[in-house]
DNA sequence: ATATGTGCAAAATGTTTGCTATCTA
DNA sequence: TAGATAGCAAACATTTTGCACATAT
């Protein structure tokens, strides 16, 4: 049984194939899909699939928290299991590839700024969108060069 | 001449009387309208514009870089004048009200975090969504409270 | 057995675009 | 006047939904 198939059955919901494929796909995949990828992905394993199926499927999941929505910009949802853990995305604006991150010190700050404007905090979502360095000096080159 | 449609000129847009009038309305905003909620307030002051040019135009001065789309949730984009400085968003769940507020650390940490993974900090998305707390404690009154 | 889930195609939503008429610089 | 822009409606892309049938509990 998948990892995600089990958190659908300890939230009590009813497991059909497609669920569980879908599950399973979810469980297997290390990056953000959208719901397009998601569905390639499950049809390839078993055709018995429809993309509504798969939108009802992650709308489903997102509401019982095992999954989360997120936008990285190109217009489609993309998802992220929750059971990840808390992280946050440095999207490369040239690739569209996301790398994860982890950082304590901006979710003590957030949670300082929420409650200084007299809230508590729900969620906090922080994305760096970031361009490649060249790649690291070259060590040094005959001669070491200056940041312009 | 709205603060804006002096940023459209000093960019050399050509300004029709429907991009004064939709820069009119940004400037007046205080806000982060979305097109229908733009187009709703511009059709209010002169009825010959139309959703289309709405869009073109948020599209344009994005690009321009006089404003920044941004994504609260909801499916619809909203606009944000980049004049009013560097700032991120608290979103009350509840009601969908928007707070800004800056915030100079996290800023310096996220360059931080995008230089030590190899890229150049491009843009930085920080949203924190909260619920507004039940009210701060009666204070006791007869005492001056301390800031928190 | 009964409530719930699925597939399909149609509809809803938000946004873009082709074309012609219009206007700015 | 040349070239960009506006309006309109049709086109798009993504996501939702109504309905008849299938399935899990």
């Amino acid at each position: 049984m998948s990892r995600i198939e089990r958190m659908c059955v300890e939230r009590g919901l009813k497991m059909t194939g497609q669920r569980r494929l879908i599950a399973r796909v979810l469980s297997e995949s290390e990056d953000h899909p959208d719901v397009e990828e998601l569905y390639r992905r499950a049809v390839a394993l078993d055709a018995r699939v429809s993309v509504a199926t798969v939108y009802r499927t992650v709308r489903l999941l997102e509401e019982k928290g095992i999954l989360e929505r997120r936008d990285f910009g190109g217009g489609r949802a993309r998802y992220d299991p929750a059971d990840r853990g808390h992280h946050h995305h440095l999207i490369d604006v040239d690739t569209g590839n996301v790398i994860e991150f982890a950082d304590a010190e901006h979710d003590t700050v957030a949670r300082a700024i929420a409650t200084r404007l007299g809230f508590e905090l729900v969620q906090m979502r922080l994305e760096i969108f970031g361009r490649r360095l060249p790649a690291p000096p070259p060590a040094t080159p005959a001669r070491a060069r200056r940041r312009t």
